[in-house]
DNA sequence: GCCGTTTTCGGCCCGACTGTTTTCAGTCG
C-alpha cells in the first residue's frame, strides 16, 4: 500500500464517521490525517508516525493496520452500518455527508428509493430538506447513472500501472502490456485492459490471482481470457496471446473499435502474425499511429494526408504550475526544483496562490515578497536551470484580479484562475474569464473549465470564445494535467491549435511527487493531437524566457 | 481523534453562498 492508498483509506472512513456519528470531529481527525498523509513530501512514512502532526495513538494504529493487512477494521464495522447503493450519491453536487445521512436515517437505502421519493415529492418534507435538495437529488441521479459503469482515469490509471508492475514479476508472465481505453487516454474507462503473454497455461495465472490486495473476485473465464473484479469496483479484463502475435493483438484490444475495423481493411486477410505494433502498421501501408488518436477511424486518412507527430513525455523541458509550502503545497521550494531537475526539466515556476483564497493559504502582498526572496536565494544556488517566480491569481467574482497589476507586473508569470463563485451564468463567466485574459499581464489561463472528472461538471463558459480571445491577446491557455482534471479536453485543444493558441500542459503538483502527472497530461494533449510547437513549455529555456518577455 | 503551554478541556483551516430557516446549517472551494 502507497501512502497516497493509506491516505484514501482514512479519507474513507472519515466519510463513513461523518455519515454515522453525531459528532463531526472524529471524522475531522481522518480527513485531516489522509489530507497530511497525502501531502506528505516523502514517499517514506517515518518510523514513528506519531511524529507527523494530526496523527496521535489511534490514527497511527490504523496506518499500521492499513499497511500490514491491507484493510481497516474500524472502516469494514463502518460500513456496516450504511447501505452501501447509496454512497454513490455522496458524489452529486450539492448532496453532501449531511444530507446523506438524512436520507439514511428516514430509511433510505438505494438509489431507486431515493428517485421514488423524490418523484413523489417526500424528499422535501424530510426535516433539514426541501423542494431544491430533492430536485438536486433528480437532476444529480440522472447524471449519475450515465457515469455510473465507468472509472476515472485518475482512479484507473495508477491502478491499472500498480497491476501490471505487479504482474509482471510473476513468473507466469512472460510480457504485458496495458491495453483497451486507458491505453488510449480515455477520461472515464469502463474496464482495466491489460494484455499477457504468459509461460505457462492461464490457469496457473487463475490460480494465483487471489493473492493481489486489490483482487475481489473472477468475474469469467474464457479462453484466453480471464476477467475479474477489484475491490475499487472496475473491472481488470487480462487478455492472453501468443507472442508471435503480440503486435496484432495489442493493435485489437488497445481499440477502439472502429479504428479496428478501419485499419483492418487494409491488413492482409487472416494474417495474425505481427509481433510489434509497428509492423501491423506497416503492413497497412500507413506510419504508426498513436493509441491516443485511435478514435473514430478517420485518424487512418488523416495521417496518411498529414502525417503525425504528436508531443510526448520527452519534448517537455519544465511545468509551469505548482504549489509550495507557502501555500497549500507539501513540499518546499527547495524540493519541488530538485525533483524537476531530477526529471530533465530546464525549468520550473513556483505558483502559490493570491491572497483571497484563505483556506489555500494565499500569500498576501507581504508574503509574496518574501517567497520572491527565497527564490532568489535558491536561484544562487541553481546551475542550468531556471527558476520562475510566478503566482496562481485567482479572477475574483467581478474579473478583476486578486493583485493589482503592479504586482503582476512584477512577476516573471501569472497565471489566472477560477476558484470561487462556480454558478455564473453563461454570460457573466465568459465576461469574468474574458476580462482576466484581457489583462496584459497574464500569461496563462489555468484549468479553464473548472471540471473535475466524474465529480463536477465544468462552470458555464463559452470555451470557444475564450480560445478566440486568447487568439488576440496572445494568452496561453493550459492543459491542466492534474488526473482528475485533464483541464482543457481534448476537443478544445484541437479547436485551440487549429485557431493558433498555445498550450501549456501544468502539473498543478500540490507536492514534488505529483510532478510526475505530466504524463497523463501529454497523453491527452496526444489525443488532442497537439505537436511540440502547440506547447509552450516544450521550448527551451532561452526561447520560454524570450516568450514571456515579448509578453510583457 | 488530536492538540496544547494563556487551555489536559474545549476547541478544531476560512469565508461565501445558498437553502430552508427566521438566525442558522450544509456545501464548496
Amino acid at each position: 500500500m502507497t501512502k497516497d492508498q493509506i491516505a484514501d483509506v482514512l479519507r474513507e472512513i472519515g466519510v463513513y464517521l461523518e455519515l454515522t456519528e453525531d459528532s463531526p470531529y472524529r471524522a475531522l481527525a481522518y480527513k485531516r490525517a489522509a489530507r497530511t498523509l497525502l501531502h506528505w513530501p516523502h514517499w517514506k512514512l517515518p518510523e514513528d508516525l506519531g511524529d507527523i502532526p494530526g496523527i496521535g495513538e489511534k490514527i497511527a494504529a490504523a496506518i499500521r493496520e492499513i499497511q500490514e493487512k491491507g484493510e481497516s477494521e474500524l472502516l469494514e464495522r463502518l460500513k456496516k452500518k450504511v447501505p452501501p447503493q447509496i454512497l454513490p450519491l455522496l458524489r452529486l453536487p450539492d448532496i453532501g455527508t449531511k444530507v446523506l445521512r438524512i436520507l439514511i436515517k428516514e430509511g433510505y437505502a438505494d438509489i431507486a428509493q431515493v428517485v421514488e421519493g423524490a418523484r413523489n415529492r417526500q424528499i422535501r418534507k424530510l426535516p433539514g430538506l426541501g423542494a431544491k435538495t430533492e430536485k438536486a437529488l433528480l437532476k444529480g441521479i440522472e447524471i449519475l447513472e450515465k457515469g455510473l459503469e465507468v472509472m476515472p482515469i485518475a482512479l484507473a490509471w495508477p491502478l491499472a500501472n500498480e497491476l501490471i508492475t505487479i504482474l509482471q514479476e510473476w513468473p507466469e508472465v512472460n510480457k504485458i502490456a496495458l491495453a483497451g481505453e486507458l491505453r488510449r487516454g480515455v477520461e472515464q474507462v469502463r474496464s482495466i485492459d491489460i494484455i499477457l503473454n504468459l509461460t505457462t497455461d492461464s490457469e496457473r495465472l487463475v490460480q494465483r490471482l487471489p493473492s493481489l490486495n486489490l483482487f475481489k473476485e473472477i468475474k469469467g473465464q474464457d479462453k484466453g481470457k480471464v476477467v475479474f473484479v477489484t475491490h475499487f469496483g472496475i473491472d481488470v479484463n487480462l487478455f492472453t496471446v501468443p507472442e508471435e502475435e503480440w503486435g496484432y493483438w495489442l493493435v485489437y484490444f488497445t481499440g477502439s473499435e472502429a479504428h479496428f475495423q478501419r485499419l483492418e481493411k487494409l491488413l492482409p486477410p487472416e494474417k495474425k502474425e505481427f509481433k510489434q505494433e509497428r509492423e501491423v502498421y506497416q503492413s497497412a501501408g500507413l506510419p504508426f499511429i498513436d493509441p491516443e488518436v485511435r478514435e473514430t477511424g478517420e485518424e487512418v486518412s488523416r495521417v496518411k494526408e498529414e502525417g503525425i507527430r504528436l508531443a510526448s513525455d520527452q519534448d517537455m523541458r519544465g511545468d509551469l504550475h505548482c504549489h509550495s509550502t507557502w501555500s497549500d503545497g507539501g513540499s518546499d521550494i527547495a524540493e519541488l526544483v530538485s525533483m524537476a531537475q531530477q526529471m530533465g526539466y530546464e525549468y520550473l515556476a513556483i505558483t502559490d496562490h493570491s491572497q483571497s483564497l484563505k483556506i489555500a493559504g494565499g500569500l498576501s502582498q507581504e508574503r509574496l515578497m518574501a517567497q520572491r526572496a527565497e527564490i532568489e536565494k535558491i536561484r544562487g544556488r541553481l546551475n542550468n536551470f531556471t527558476l520562475l517566480h510566478g503566482v496562481e491569481v485567482d479572477i475574483l467574482k467581478d474579473g478583476r484580479l486578486d493583485y493589482p497589476d503592479e504586482i503582476l507586473a512584477g512577476m516573471d508569470l501569472v497565471i489566472a484562475s477560477v476558484h470561487s463563485h462556480f454558478r455564473l451564468d453563461r454570460h457573466t463567466m465568459t465576461e469574468r474569464v474574458s476580462l482576466a485574459l484581457k489583462n496584459p499581464h497574464v500569461d496563462i489561463l489555468a484549468h479553464p473549465t473548472g471540471r473535475l472528472i466524474g465529480m463536477r461538471q465544468p462552470y458555464e463558459l463559452d470555451v470557444e470564445a475564450i480560445i478566440d480571445l486568447a487568439a488576440v491577446t496572445g494568452t496561453y491557455l493550459e492543459l491542466n494535467s492534474s488526473p482528475d482534471r485533464l483541464d482543457l479536453s481534448p476537443p478544445y485543444l484541437e479547436m485551440a491549435k487549429a485557431r493558433g493558441v498555445r498550450i501549456c500542459i501544468n502539473t498543478d503538483a500540490h507536492n514534488k511527487d505529483r510532478l510526475r502527472d505530466i504524463n497523463l497530461g501529454v497523453k491527452t494533449a496526444r489525443r488532442g493531437w497537439l505537436s511540440p510547437e502547440d506547447i509552450v513549455n516544450t521550448r527551451t529555456s532561452t526561447d520560454l524566457l524570450k516568450l514571456l518577455e515579448k509578453r510583457q
